[in-house]
DNA sequence: TTGAATTTTGAACGGTGTTCATTATTTTGA
DNA sequence: TCAAAATAATGAACACCGTTCAAAATTCAA
C-alpha cells in the first residue's frame, strides 16, 4: 500500500482534524481516539501518525482551531461606548453572555479546550500562547475606558485575573461540583463577580474618575 | 477460590482505597487503575469490582477523602481577629497560602478531586456537596465581619464567587494555560483577585463600615 | 526500465475498564 | 456429622485504547 493520490498530505490532515472534531461534537471527549479519526476518512490507524506525531498534537492543533472560533466569536460583541462607570460593567456583560453561548453552542469542543491535559508535560508551543493573548485583548479593550496612563502590562494582569475568574465559575459549574451548593446558574454567579471585581478596581492608581 | 479470610470486606475496601491513592500521588493520575490496585494489594482485578461498582466510584470515595483532608488543612488556619477592613484581607490571604500549599503537597490528589469527570453524567452524593459545603463555611468566616445583618444565603453566594474564581486562577494555571501569557505566579494573581474583590465588597447593601 | 523515494498498511505490543461463569471456602441447618 | 446454601475470589474474555514499524504498494527520477 502506498500512495493513493487520493489526497494531498495537508488534505489529509485537514481531514483528521475535521473528522477528530466531528467525533467530538457528536459524542464528547470520549468518542475521540485515533482508530475512530481513522476509520472516519478510511484510512488505517497508522496513517494518523504520518501527520500528526500523537493524539496530544492533533487535539492541540483542534484546541488552536476552537481558540481561534472563541475569539472571532468574542470580537463580534459590539461595545458600548464609554460614557460612564456602568458602561463598562455592560460590555462585560454582553462578553459573558458571548462567552456563554459560545459554550452553549460548543460544549464538547470548550472542554476538549480547558480540560484536556497532554501526557508530555512540555510547554505549548507559541503561536497557542498567541491565540489566548489575542482572546484577552479581548477583555482588555472593555477593561481599557476604566484607566488612564495604565500601563498595558498591568491592563493584562487585570483581563487575566478576571478571565481566569470566570473561566473558574464556568468551569466548576459544568462540572457540576458548583451547582449544587448554590442554586444559581453560572451567568448570575459571573455576573456578581463582574461587577464586584470593576467596583474594586476603583482603588487602582491608574483608575480614571466617572466621566467620559 | 473464595473467602481468604484475610480481610474483611470493610478492611478491603480501604486497602483497595489506600491503594489507589498510594498509585496517584506516586504517579499522577494516570497511575490509578484495576489492576495495578489488585496488584498492589494481592488480589485479582475482579475483586475491586466486588467492592466498588466501578472505578469511578472508588475515585469519588478518594476525591471525598481528599476533601476532608482540604477541609482540615484550611481550618487550621489561624484567622486574625477583625478590628479592620485590612484584617480580612489578611484572612484570606492566611487562607490562599494554606490552599497553595495544600496542592503543593498534594498535587496529584487535588488535580484527581477537581479535574477527573466520571463517565456517568449522574449528580453528587449529598454527602460530597456536604463537604464542598463545609469547606465553603470556612471562607464564609473570613468574610462575616464585612457586613451586617448578611443573609447567611448571600454571604454563601459571596464565598462561592471568591471560591470558585480563585480555583479557576490556580487551575489554569497548574494547566499551564495562564503562566505563559503573564509572567506571575498564581499566588500574585490570586492576591488581586482577593483585594480588588473585598474592595469591590464595598458597595454591598450590608457592609459595614470600617471599625470593629 | 530500474532503482530510489514516498506513502500506506495492519498486525502486534502492552495497556485499559468491566463482566461473569466457575471455583473454593465457610457457614448454616437438620 | 454432613449436605446444602451462602459467600468470596478468581481470571479469562470482550471490546476498547495509543503507538510502533517492518513490509508492501505505489510513484517519481534517472
Amino acid at each position: 500500500m502506498a500512495r493513493r493520490v487520493d489526497h494531498s498530505p495537508d488534505e489529509l490532515k485537514a481531514m483528521i482534524l475535521d473528522s477528530a472534531e466531528e467525533l467530538v461534537v457528536a459524542g464528547g471527549v470520549s468518542e475521540l481516539s485515533a482508530r475512530k479519526v481513522a476509520q472516519k476518512i478510511g484510512y488505517a490507524p497508522g496513517t494518523i501518525y504520518n501527520l500528526y506525531a500523537n493524539i496530544d498534537a492533533l487535539i492541540l492543533t483542534l484546541n488552536g482551531r476552537t481558540l481561534e472560533r472563541l475569539h472571532d466569536h468574542l470580537s463580534k460583541t459590539r461595545l458600548d461606548d464609554v460614557r460612564e462607570f456602568g458602561a463598562v460593567n455592560r460590555n462585560l456583560e454582553k462578553l459573558l453572555i458571548g462567552y456563554l453561548n459560545f459554550i452553549d453552542g460548543n460544549r464538547s469542543l470548550w472542554r476538549l479546550l480547558f480540560d484536556h491535559m497532554p501526557a508530555n508535560e512540555e510547554d505549548l508551543p507559541e503561536w497557542y500562547d498567541q491565540r489566548v493573548s489575542m482572546l484577552l485583548s479581548v477583555i482588555d479593550q472593555a477593561l481599557r475606558p476604566l484607566f488612564s496612563g495604565i500601563d498595558s502590562k498591568e491592563l493584562r494582569r487585570l483581563s487575566v485575573t478576571l478571565w481566569a475568574s470566570l473561566h473558574g465559575i464556568i468551569s466548576l459549574a459544568d462540572k457540576k461540583k458548583l451547582n449544587v451548593v448554590i442554586n444559581q446558574s453560572s451567568y448570575e454567579v459571573c455576573s456578581l463577580l463582574i461587577t464586584t471585581f470593576l467596583n474594586g478596581l476603583k482603588g487602582h492608581k491608574n483608575f480614571r474618575g466617572t466621566a467620559k
